[in-house]
DNA sequence: AGCACGCCGACT
DNA sequence: GTCGGCGTGCTC
């Protein structure tokens, strides 16, 4: 009888190894999907390779229950990525290979599985054939010549390709996928959003007409998901176009991996295993010897860090396509203005003036304003009572379209008090401006003019955003108010005027990355003007600043990331963080903030004990942003190092001992370590 | 984590 | 007298 190892969900605080080992008649190849009795239950699992461990005593093993003959096994590239990934975000490899299979597939049996598999290949086109596109190929600009002359030269490797919206990347992420699709290889292609997958999708659709495309995204129907995830593991689907989770479909024939808009920061997972989607992909083209593409406009810190030292191929697209330039930038500078006239109306008195003679002459303008409901906070001057929410350190948001006020931390919603619940006042008032003010505003400043407003909670309802795009792109809007959600990817051709109403609070957060991300955000945001060629030379992106000589507005001006991204860097360099440095951070949450305070000392006592302990920092407990969210207290303590594997060694020795400090953390809701936080 | 077993309070 | 609260322990 022979015994198998097999990868199952076991969390890692459960006193049981990675990998459990089971019997089997026949000798079955790593990657074979298989059900395997545990405990009362048959749950699914994955055989895997042995990892030189001591194997269980054979007599005391419990047969396989079942084996998924119709499926082929998962080739040991996957394992060795979902090994590398296990291990370098410290879980538990069989949670995480598990966890990133479709649902449906760790539910099904041999039988069912069979059905489905047999249906599906009745379905789809046996084999792939290249056909003509649907479109004539546009020509290409020297820019993207030269970047895929550089790329056809990489094998393997990865390239950062840099060039601002319009400059044709995705033209270069076609081509780029026409060499693997003609080499008989599939493409991965990542996205950081699903409302950006249609867009994407219909692209490449139309240049692969006879090409097997599919999906692999969180939104998919169960079925869908199964069935996509089957394709591509099958060899079927040529091209695999997802979000984060798709890095760990299952490709026998990879060939090519694109991540577009690598900086994003969806691509890190914020529950549960937190990869980052953008960094395992980088690793898998390591790991399969194949060509890895990041694009940006803005590429994160440590991606043009990575590319200054050479690491990276760095390909860029200096222009827009089609003479096209990029949007004049013109910050306006609200401090003068206050002090020229006292208060400041919703848009200052020249921008007002440039949406009007964008709605005269037939275009249409973007504002954007971070904050999503009327108002961020309601406050009564009579008693200074703020409408602080009971469950959370936290504000609760005025949402005037229901009259209610909304906690965005846990979801508490009640109606809106109709009088000061501390003192009875009848006048209590909204403070600061969201996007349904701004709307609203806009409404009375603009008389006529169509209005749209674009936010999580315009489009909560199913279809509302493709109706609501639509809508803009027909014609039907002149002015659009939008949460960063539309700064994202959507191409907009009547636009001419984009504005950020108030993008100053990123300047001065303790968050280190805010500027890079408000960077990110303006000159996606300015990248929705002008991608009409004919418009472009009267296109405008506007800043209302107090701060107009900050740098990060000045690089913003001269649309100068380089300059941004070096100021940056060298903070950066100065400071110790990244990409300079490693980060974890230990997390604890408890109802009582003392036990979440105590179980973190404790670790750190623990992890300074340890020998790998020298090349590694501690930073004392401190409280996040958001200290207490739906009645729980959030603590956190910051792991650095200079050297990303000593802070591997670290945490991998650390682990075990903060598993076994549990028991004597009573009250202690949850921990986990987040490798690489993308906000500190 | 599931899912058991196991030992003390409010219902038919 | 049972139903059920969640404490402790085990799963190859």
């Amino acid at each position: 009888m022979l015994s198998l190892p097999v990868a199952v969900d076991t969390p890692q605080h459960a006193a049981i190894g990675a990998l459990l080992d089971y019997t089997c008649e026949h000798p079955l190849p790593p990657g074979t999907l298989v059900r395997v009795p545990l405990g009362k239950r048959e749950v699914p699992g994955i055989v895997w390779n042995r990892a030189g461990g001591q194997r269980a005593e054979a007599a005391q093993l419990r047969p396989l229950a079942e084996v998924l003959e119709g499926l082929p096994p998962l080739a040991p590239a996957w394992l060795a990525l979902l090994d590398f990934a296990a291990g370098y975000y410290q879980r538990q490899v069989g949670e995480l290979a598990l966890s990133v299979l479709p649902p449906e597939l760790r539910r099904t049996d041999d039988s069912q599985l069979g059905r489905r598999l047999t249906r599906l290949l009745r379905e789809a086109p046996a084999a792939a054939v290249a056909a003509p596109p649907a479109a004539a190929m546009p020509e290409l600009s020297a820019g993207q010549a030269a970047a895929l002359a550089a790329l056809a030269g990489l094998p393997a490797g990865t390239a950062l390709l840099h060039g601002v919206t319009g400059s044709g990347k995705t033209e270069v992420y076609l081509r780029a996928a026409e060499q693997a699709l003609a080499a008989g290889r599939q493409v991965l292609v990542l996205v950081p959003e699903i409302n950006l997958t249609p867009q994407l999708e219909a692209r490449f659709a139309a240049r692969f007409p006879g090409r097997t495309l599919v999906s692999l995204h969180s939104a998919l129907t169960p079925a869908q998901r199964i069935n996509h995830w089957l394709l591509a593991h099958l060899g079927r689907a040529d091209l695999v176009l997802g979000t984060r989770l798709a890095v760990f479909a299952s490709l026998p024939r990879l060939g090519l991996i694109v991540v577009d808009e690598e900086h994003d920061p969806s691509f890190k997972q914020q529950e549960g295993a937190r990869y980052s989607a953008r960094d395992l992909a980088v690793y898998r083209g390591h790991l399969e010897k194949l060509p890895v593409l990041l694009g940006s406009a803005t590429p994160s810190l440590e991606s043009w860090q990575r590319a200054l030292d050479g690491r990276y191929r760095r390909l860029g697209l200096a222009q827009r396509i089609g003479d096209g330039a990029m949007p004049r930038v013109r910050l306006l500078d609200t401090a003068r203005l206050v002090r020229q006239r006292g208060v400041l109306p919703a848009l200052a008195p020249p921008l007002l003036d440039a949406v009007q003679q964008r709605i005269a002459r037939g275009e249409q303008s973007l504002l954007l304003l971070n904050r999503r409901g009327y108002a961020p906070v309601l406050f009564c001057h009579d008693c200074q009572w703020k409408s602080g929410c009971p469950h959370c350190s936290a504000w609760r948001v005025f949402h005037k379209a229901d009259r209610s006020l909304r906690c965005h931390h846990c979801g508490l919603s009640e109606p809106v008090p109709r009088a000061c619940p501390d003192c009875g006042n009848l006048d209590i008032a909204p403070l600061g401006r969201g996007t349904e003010k701004l709307e609203e505003q806009l409404g009375a400043l603009l008389p006529g003019a169509r209005i749209a407003r674009i936010d999580a909670d315009s489009t909560r309802h199913k279809g509302a955003l493709e109706s609501s795009l639509h809508a803009v792109h027909e014609g039907e809007v002149d002015v659009l108010v939008g949460t960063q959600m539309v700064a994202k990817g959507h191409d907009f051709r009547r636009m001419t005027l984009v504005a950020a109403i108030n993008p100053d609070g990123a300047l001065f957060s303790s968050d280190f990355r805010a500027a890079e991300r408000l960077f990110a955000l303006l000159m996606q945001a300015a990248g929705r003007a002008g991608r009409d060629a004919a418009q472009a030379a009267r296109s405008e992106m506007w800043i209302q600043t107090a701060s107009p000589a900050h740098p990060l507005y000045q690089a913003l001006v001269q649309h100068d990331f380089e300059a941004f991204a070096n100021s940056q860097l060298d903070e950066r360099r100065r400071a110790g963080l990244p990409p300079f440095s490693s980060l974890a951070l230990l997390r604890a949450e408890a109802r009582e903030g003392a036990v979440a305070t105590a179980f973190l000392q404790a670790a750190a006592e623990a992890g300074a004990g340890l020998a790998e302990a020298p090349a590694v920092t501690l930073y004392p407990p401190v409280p996040p942003a958001v200290p207490r969210v739906a009645g729980i207290e959030r603590m956190q303590m910051l792991v650095e190092s200079a050297s990303r594997p000593a802070l591997q060694r670290f945490l991998t020795a650390w682990l075990p001992a903060l598993h076994g400090l549990r028991p004597r953390h009573k009250g202690l809701a949850r921990w986990a370590v987040d490798v690489d936080p993308l906000v500190i």
